[in-house]
RNA sequence: GGCGGGGUAGCUCAGAUGGUUAGAGCGUUGGAUUCAUAACCCAAAGGUCGGCAGUUCGAUUCUGCUCCCCGCUACCA
């Protein structure tokens, strides 16, 4: 294990074709910040870096749909997000952007040395290819008929029906979403990386970190023990890095080839020595991601380092788990999500109490889920109840008995050897915590501080000392206020803005963890300006207000979902007349063999009783429908469907979730009654 | 279907190379108190540690099977 002199921080690049909700948040940005904030507090040598991802099929399609250049899109959208975490006190030290030709350039000179290294294996494979629109399609590009539900819309790469994964070869049927063409088969080449050249070195580069988490290491492990196979590091699509070979006009690097690389021109834009930080083996490099990324910062973007030979591997990838909302998985197409810039908006100067939920919340080990009702009483009974409660009990004691200054340590009221030793045992935890990633244990310790206040005050009741013994009291309250700066101090990490506050109000220049023990930071006659309460309560109807806000949404977004499908061609008159459509009764139902979707009816249409398939046994079992009068089609030309012979078509109306309604008479007629 | 992660108090989560009373915060209940945003402080109640079986003197912790949630991945059509 190499001393480590300086630590590389990234936090994973966003997608540019969206704002950031608290999920995002939760699960990379906070806690590198937290990190990164621990490290800079130990004056230690660090640079956090991050920045947005432009490249990729998603971003063209997007600008595509709003009648804009991919360009637009992504200056748009690295502005939204810069500032939002700009806002919530996210520190980097640089946030840019793959889309920067330093970017561009550098990402093209990674891929020449593979190259000319002869590190790629050239594969010409067949590929979709709209001829009108002369480009090679990106498998979101090509949409046709499920293989697999034959519903119609499916996209190249899933179903979003029936979330069957496709291939676009696998479609029936299928168009290019540019053209509305049927596509072409054509051969292209592109540059694989053969990470099963790489499996060896990527194991021991794996088993030699057993201190990963295990999400982390179990999804490594398991894509191991698969076997790598070679993978595709270009694509044929015209925005993104282009390749830098001859001859290749129409080919860019793959986005995830490109994106890693980022963290790398990024830094060095920030500052001219920023090889050190990527190249020197005392240099530490850690990624922060959510776990949708493991694979590729733990496998692929090690092979390319090693592949390239001049960088260093990441030395923890500490990889969060999802966080949900209320219940449902966060989607930013479904609009289930809380927008930082809507939050904002919402709870002005609130960054710190959604910093602090979050981090209470952060899915560190599995899934969590984010309730407004949980970030209330986070807010209330802990920020409020607790930091804040102790903080103005101390600010309003002095500002009331010592005349706002800082009163001199004498006697004690006997309890404060006692108080110091609680703090002493909090701050190995604390640290421990923080590095090793652990969050929220580490904010539970730094709010003990608080605790431990409000118990100390309890205890020595400067309130009453004053009476009696007035320098007791000051004692006392100097210890407070000593507890105060080590509160500021511990929970700069977590609550950046709240931490500054208390600084200016004791009169701190900055926050610096060694001074953590020394009870003497506060010297006596400092002048205390009282930051007024740091938090205050929320009440039910503001709460109410998100969470109907949420529910709106839902319901809006199911609304556009469930759009009336558009009316078919003119039928003619004639064409009606050829339906005969009849009312009869179900007299028997039972379920076909094999299948999961039919029943097999009897329906009586008055004249004899005949056969009749219909797909409804997932809504319906046959005891509930038997007996029940029906509409049906009586002409239909009869089909033999799972070995049996359908005579007709029951109607049914299908509603918004699915679920199917029979069409039957208002009140009960004939069998055989014609409907016209 | 395979693989990985997880299923522990009402809620959010810790933890145990197997061993006397399984932890924290919030919530609940009771008490004390009034400097403080009815906040703080003290105390208590509350869990057959997803289910079944096995190994063991002893398992919630190990093994097998099984159910549920999350993710990755395959195959079939």
């Amino acid at each position: 294990m190499p001393n480590f002199n300086r630590t590389t921080v990234t936090a994973a690049l966003i997608y540019a074709n969206g704002p950031i909700h608290i999920g995002h948040l939760a699960g990379c940005y906070l806690p590198a910040d937290i990190y990164v904030r621990y490290l800079r507090m130990q004056k230690k040598d660090v640079v956090f870096v991050s920045g947005t991802d432009e490249h990729g099929v998603p971003i063209t399609i997007k600008a595509q749909k709003e009648g804009k250049t991919p360009q637009e899109v992504v200056d748009h959208y690295y502005k939204v997000i810069k500032d939002s975490f700009s806002e919530f006190g996210i520190s980097f030290d640089i946030y840019g952007r793959t889309s920067d030709p330093v970017h561009h350039k550098l990402s093209q000179e990674f891929f020449k040395k593979l190259y000319d290294e002869g590190k790629f294996i050239e594969e010409t494979t067949n590929q979709f290819f709209d001829e009108s629109a002369n480009q090679f399609l990106a498998d979101r590009y090509i949409v046709g008929e499920c293989p697999s539900c034959h519903q119609p819309g499916a996209y190249g790469d899933q179903c979003e029906k029936c979330g069957t994964t496709l291939s676009p070869t696998e479609l029936i049927n299928p168009k290019s979403t540019l053209s509305g063409n049927s596509p072409i088969l054509k051969p292209t080449k592109n540059w694989f990386l053969p990470l099963d050249q790489w499996q060896k070195s990527l194991e021991e580069y794996v088993s030699g970190h057993p201190e990963w988490k295990s999400n982390v290491s179990g999804q490594v492990k398991s894509w191991l023990q698969e076997g790598l196979k070679p993978r595709a590091m270009t694509r044929d699509l015209n925005w993104g890095v282009p390749i830098p070979l001859p001859d290749t006009e129409g080919k860019v690097l793959y986005v995830w080839f490109d994106a890693p690389i980022g963290y790398i021109s990024m830094t060095s834009q920030l500052t001219d020595d920023w090889e050190k930080y990527w190249k020197a083996e005392d240099s530490r490099i850690v990624h922060f991601i959510g776990k949708d990324n493991i694979v590729f910062h733990c496998l692929i973007f090690p092979a390319m380092c090693m592949a390239h030979g001049e960088y260093q591997l990441a030395d923890q990838v500490p990889a969060n788990e999802f966080m949900n909302l209320e219940g449902d998985k966060i989607s930013t197409s479904r609009n289930w999500a809380v927008w930082l810039h809507e939050y904002l908006e919402d709870f002005p100067g609130k960054q710190d109490v959604l910093r602090y939920t979050l981090t209470a919340l952060s899915p560190e080990t599995k899934d969590s889920d984010f309730t407004w009702s949980d970030f209330q009483t986070k807010n209330n009974s802990e920020l409020v109840a607790i930091l804040g409660n102790f903080v103005n009990r101390a600010f309003v004691l002095i500002d009331k008995n010592f005349d706002s200054k800082v009163p001199e340590k004498t006697a004690g009221a006997g309890l404060e050897e006692d108080m110091m030793k609680q703090v002493q045992a909090i701050l190995e935890p604390l640290s421990n915590a923080l590095e090793q990633y652990k969050f929220r244990d580490a904010l539970v310790a730094a709010m003990e501080i608080a605790r431990i206040g409000n118990k100390y005050l309890a205890e020595a009741e400067p309130w009453k000392l004053i009476k009696t013994e007035p320098e007791k009291a000051g004692t006392v309250l100097n210890y407070a206020i000593q507890l105060v700066a080590h509160a500021s101090i511990a929970l700069e990490p977590f609550l950046p803005f709240t931490s500054e506050k208390l600084r200016k109000a004791l009169g701190l220049n900055q926050a610096e963890w060694s001074k953590i023990g020394d009870f003497n930071l506060i010297e006596a006659g400092t002048s205390l300006k009282n930051p007024g309460l740091l938090f205050e309560k929320l009440e039910d109807d503001v709460i109410q207000k998100q969470i109907d806000k949420l529910q709106e949404t839902k319901k809006q977004m199911e609304l556009a979902n469930k759009k009336v499908p558009e009316i078919k061609e003119t039928a003619s008159f004639d064409d009606f007349l050829k339906m005969d459509l009849r009312v009869g009764q179900i007299v028997e139902a039972v379920a076909v063999e094999k299948s999961k979707k039919l029943l097999q009816l009897k329906v009586d249409d008055g004249i004899k009783v005949r056969t009749i398939l219909s797909g409804i046994a997932e809504h319906f079992k046959p005891e509930e429908v038997k007996g029940k009068q029906v509409t049906f089609l009586a002409n239909l030309a009869p089909r033999k469907i799972m070995g049996v012979e359908s005579e007709g078509m029951i109607l049914m109306a299908e509603g918004q979730e699915g679920e199917l309604v029979f069409l039957n008479p208002s009140s009960p007629i004939w069998n055989g009654a014609k409907i016209s």
